[in-house]
RNA sequence: CGGGAUGUAGCGCAGCCUGGCUAGCGCACCUGCUUUGGGAGCAGGGGGUCGCGGGUUCGAAUCCCGCCAUCCCGACCA
């Protein structure tokens, strides 16, 4: 990615106020560390276990972690790089309080929709606030007091903020607290077309983040949830570690979120020729399992395909949906009777309601629906339960089933969509497997898990509308603005490098990320050669403008120091000892583990060229 | 929010079932001596509201009740 003369000046700026501090030198006789021999018996993910155990972090809190000397260097680091890129792509820095009224919230309706995950609290005089969980509201509405005008647009202008999320389960360290780091941005376009280019910008900068953070990535498409709005895609970095499920095609470059996945749509069938519909006795078959072996148990009930399975049937599931205001309907959802409904892909269909079971007392107050026999007959907005009825997409004109028949222990062979029954809608609710095909090239689906790093949002006019943004176009009319909203982890960011990089010594980081470029370490008897020469070797270091994490410490063994080095993970390790008297010292690499002996007054300008 | 497990020194753990001396071990820490290329040895030492609150008992780390926290599996979410 280019970046232009203005951006340059503001990078320059950005790296003199939160530099890497070239040639800092870090003594671990006086550094504020202790590296641990165990495990933490909480810590369960690599990043979370590394990161305690090498001292980068401690836990503080319920999802809140401190961060010490060697932790807020590294972080520090990743929050530089971020900022750089964001400058570089011409977007702004602001800073908004964490602490805020709940009034702006209300009018984009978060307030509730946003559920037990937000940090609400009270002031003294008893009005209400929130710990922010994101800015859309706040940063509409900057943009709202100072700008008016058509001409002050396109705007993108960022944060990097303390957010906080009222996690029913914080876990895995970092990369789920309750309080954390983010960087959020929100671009302002007059136009469609403009927050096109917006969100491509973002896009753009955000690989060149991710490149120079050293994340591999995917980017999935993804649904917007209560952040609301439409296209919206997720930077997944693929660890197993990570808690979305994505899927992408072993074919082409296809990739989603499984709540965003779109199974293609199968043509219709002619209907002319089909059989008819007929209702069959199916004693004692509440479940499909149950019904498949019924139907291959009697041979009057012939398959076209020979044998039944369950792919044959359709399975119509009742849930209740939760809307925001409180108030519940009944839906009614229609899938292959081989799979399962995913609540969480329906949920992200249904967005912002939620859902919730239909019980056993839901079943009495709807007397048409015989529980294990439901079928279309009675569902549907037309139907005798009046139950909203949606169905999978695979459903389509033509396509014949087994279902049931509303009546205990019938069901009813060959009801043809289109002919026999009809839905109200379609949703993507049934589960996504592996081998499932893919709607761009029609190749083979995977399915892997990713930690999510970042997301990008067109979120068009919900909140500018919720909140009057609206600006004088060319011909003097009010217009209302259209918004993105793009977001990176940054703590977050620091846990997934550490994923992406450790190794079964240790942490592993990326240079530049690295709490220094080179781990210096007294081998040798104290009193020996060994500690003046690396003392000196350390000042030429620095004097270079390479930051040392010097392994000064007294009355430690060799083993400890070479075990500490591994463990804290700085990319180059250079050990004076034995081979000192003939002027040697050895230069290992982190990563590869290679090591090799060379002269001592080669060793800046090797590792230089290495920076 | 459901199911399971756990909570004893900075970290890792034993003790609890079957209540009873001063609560123990390893690592880490302090002192001394030895050791110095792969988490050293010996000797001595410091450090504990036994998660919190209530109860039973002559007596509670141990038994009972409640709460909190942590981890795992679900549910839910950046």
């Amino acid at each position: 990615m280019g970046t232009q003369g203005a951006p340059r000046a503001a990078r320059y700026i950005a790296a003199m106020s939160s530099g890497p501090s070239a040639g800092a030198v870090l003594r671990m006789s006086k550094l504020f560390l202790r590296t641990l021999r165990d495990d933490p018996n909480d810590a369960e993910v690599p990043s979370h276990r590394l990161l305690v155990r090498a001292g980068y972090i401690r836990r503080a809190a319920p999802g809140g972690f401190t961060w010490l000397p060697l932790g807020w260097i590294v972080y520090r680091n990743v929050e530089r790089i971020v900022r750089e890129e964001m400058d570089a792509a011409g977007f702004q820095e602001v800073h908004f309080p964490a602490l805020l009224p709940k009034e702006p919230y209300e009018a984009s309706n978060r307030w509730t929709d946003y559920g037990d995950n937000l940090f609400r609290l009270q002031d003294r005089h008893g009005n209400d606030f929130l710990l922010a969980p994101t800015h859309e509201e706040m940063f509409t509405l900057l943009v709202k007091g100072l700008y008016s005008s058509y001409r002050d647009l396109p705007l993108s202008i960022y944060q990097i903020q303390t957010k906080y999320r009222d996690e029913a389960r914080p876990r895995a360290g970092l990369l789920r607290g309750r309080e954390f780091v983010m960087k959020d941005s929100y671009s302002f376009d007059i136009d469609d077309a403009g927050l096109q280019r917006s969100y491509d910008r973002h896009r753009e900068a955000y690989i060149t983040l991710f490149d120079r953070l050293h994340l591999p990535y995917v980017i999935v498409s993804a649904m917007s949830g209560a952040m609301g709005g439409s296209a919206s895609e997720e930077f997944l970095a693929p660890i197993d570690v990570g808690e979305d499920t994505f899927v992408r095609c072993t074919a082409c470059d296809y990739a989603a979120n499984t709540e965003a996945v779109r199974v293609p749509v199968p043509a219709a069938i002619p209907l002319d020729g089909l059989p008819a519909a007929q209702v069959v006795d199916t004693p004692n078959t509440p479940t499909i399992q149950t019904l498949v072996d019924h139907l291959n148990a009697h041979p009057e009930f012939a398959s076209p395909s020979g044998e039944w399975t369950a792919a044959d049937t359709m399975k119509n599931v009742i849930v209740k949906l939760r809307h925001p205001d409180g108030t519940l309907e009944p839906l009614a959802v229609g899938v292959p009777g081989d799979r399962e409904v995913d609540l969480k892909r329906l949920e992200a269909q249904v967005g912002p309601a939620e859902i919730v079971p239909f019980d056993e007392t839901d079943f009495k107050s709807h007397p048409t629906l015989v529980k294990g026999y439901i079928g279309p007959g009675t569902l549907g907005l037309e139907g005798s339960s009046g139950i909203r009825f949606l169905i999978d997409p695979r459903i389509v004109v033509g396509t014949r089933w087994v279902t049931g028949a509303n009546q205990p222990g019938k069901h009813v062979i060959d009801l043809t969509y289109g002919r026999d029954f009809t839905a109200d809608g379609v949703v993507e609710a049934a589960e996504v497997r592996a081998g499932d095909v893919c709607p761009d090239c029609g190749g083979a689906l995977e399915i892997a898990r990713g930690i999510e790093i970042g997301h990008i949002f067109q979120l068009g006019r919900k909140y500018a509308e919720a909140l009057g943004l609206q600006v004088t176009d060319e011909h003097g009319k009010l217009v209302t603005v259209t918004m993105g909203s793009y977001g990176v982890g940054v703590s977050r960011a620091v846990a997934a490098i550490a994923e992406a990089s450790f190794d079964g010594l240790g942490l592993c980081w990326p240079r530049e990320i690295a709490p220094a470029d080179v781990h210096l370490v007294i081998a040798g008897k104290e009193g020996g050669p060994q500690r003046p020469a690396a003392e000196a070797l350390c000042a030429e270091l620095s004097a270079a403008g390479l930051r040392v994490l010097f392994d000064d410490r007294e009355g430690v063994s060799p083993g400890v120091r070479f075990k500490d080095a591994e463990l804290v993970g700085v990319p180059t390790i250079i050990v004076v000892g034995r081979g000192i008297d003939d002027g040697l010292v050895e230069v290992k690499d982190r990563a590869s583990g290679e090591r090799v002996d060379m002269p001592v007054g080669d060793v800046v300008a090797h590792v230089s060229a290495l920076v």
